[in-house]
DNA sequence: TGTACATCAGTGAACGCGCGTTCACTGATGTAC
DNA sequence: TGTACATCAGTGAACGCGCGTTCACTGATGTAC
């Protein structure tokens, strides 16, 4: 979406904005984000968007809040579409995870690399990441009792899996590993082999 | 280190000022960073920086290359204190870059994490990062003719490693797992987990 | 050892800039009659 | 259907602020003699 010119009245300037501020994040980097430049890139004058956030801050968690909805919706519904198999569900939303943080790098960056939102929305976001996580314990109890995953505490091992997405994630969206599948690999086979490892390990059985 | 007025000439305000910014990169985050809070940090007017260095970028490009030195000698520290058995001398410099990253945070975030550094000093920190990926790779290839290691490409096997370890880092480092090793674990439990599940994997033999 | 002077590290005032935010305003919209 | 008016979304000028950087300066240091 391009600078454009609208009527006096735009109609859905929030969403508008949100839109923008992601072009933005994309682009520059989240420290690049400003209200001017949101708002120039909405088409609108630097003290619309006041009109509809109290202040920058508020912007932000608006995306941030945006974010977890999408996030949540495509987890869902991967879960929805892998059947009946809980094993298969934890798989395909985890899947999801990782579509979403690779389609949506601006997405990811704002809502997990806390670099924005100095204090403001900190507990709402660490409340909401705190739930999937929470999930995701739940998932590994469950494939531990159908004897598919390691005895020992799903907490750590909740933690390791995250570890290793997260990292994974961080470094393809800063095109950190583009030497890597730049001419052998595409960025999927990586990734499969990521996620595999963690489960498979890399060390010789 | 606190706010200290010294003599007229400063003696080592270079390193004074090195010090001075990652402190306030651990304090208030790299985007708190700035020239004139450095310069304050260090007793010394906003002025008095340009003396040392042309400009912010290469203040903070000084501070990665330091960063750089720091954990290239701690790596060869202890490869050198593991003996001779290659593969000890892996592990040993695997938790020395661990130690490294979770003991200077300010470093960690300002050689790892890319948000600082528009352009200028950005091929040579990817340089020295390739460096060491490919050290690791070298590493993984020994441990698998050595058969500690399953076969396979050690590219995608540094990658996945590299993936975790960096994953964990950012996450401990920005306080997001303190709910896991709040009361239940240390944060040395948890990371020696970690470790262990990459090589070793959640899932099931 | 003592003095003159070149060097240069550090000073502080000043610049222009982009920022977040405010405020009196303007003009489009929808509703009451 | 047509008009009067309340509402409120968006405008543009203005504010104060902290920033990076520059510049003429000041004063400490070290060296030549």
């Amino acid at each position: 979406m391009a600078v454009v010119k609208a009527a006096y009245h735009h109609g859905d300037l929030r969403t508008a904005l949100i839109e923008a501020a992601l072009e933005i994040i994309d682009e520059i980097g989240p420290q690049g984000l400003t209200i001017r430049k949101v708002a120039h890139r909405a088409g609108v004058s630097h003290a619309a968007p006041y009109r509809h956030f109290p202040d920058k801050d508020d912007l932000i968690l608006a995306v941030v809040e945006r974010g977890f909805e999408l996030l949540d919706e495509e987890m869902d519904r991967a879960r929805s579409a892998a059947g009946s198999d809980p094993i298969a569900q934890f798989a395909a939303s985890g899947e999801a995870y990782l579509d979403f943080a690779m389609s949506y790098p601006a997405y990811y960056r704002v809502m997990f690399s806390g670099d924005l939102l100095a204090s403001k929305g900190n507990e709402a976001l660490r409340h909401t990441s705190a739930a999937s996580f929470v999930r995701m314990i739940d998932d590994l109890r469950m494939a531990q009792d159908m004897g598919l995953v390691r005895s020992g505490d799903p907490t750590l091992q909740a933690v390791a899996i995250v570890s290793t997405v997260h990292g994974f994630v961080s470094l393809a969206n800063d095109n950190r590993l583009d030497q890597v599948y730049g001419g052998q690999y595409t960025e999927k086979q990586v990734r499969d082999f990521v996620i595999t490892a963690i489960f498979e390990g890399l060390g010789v059985n």
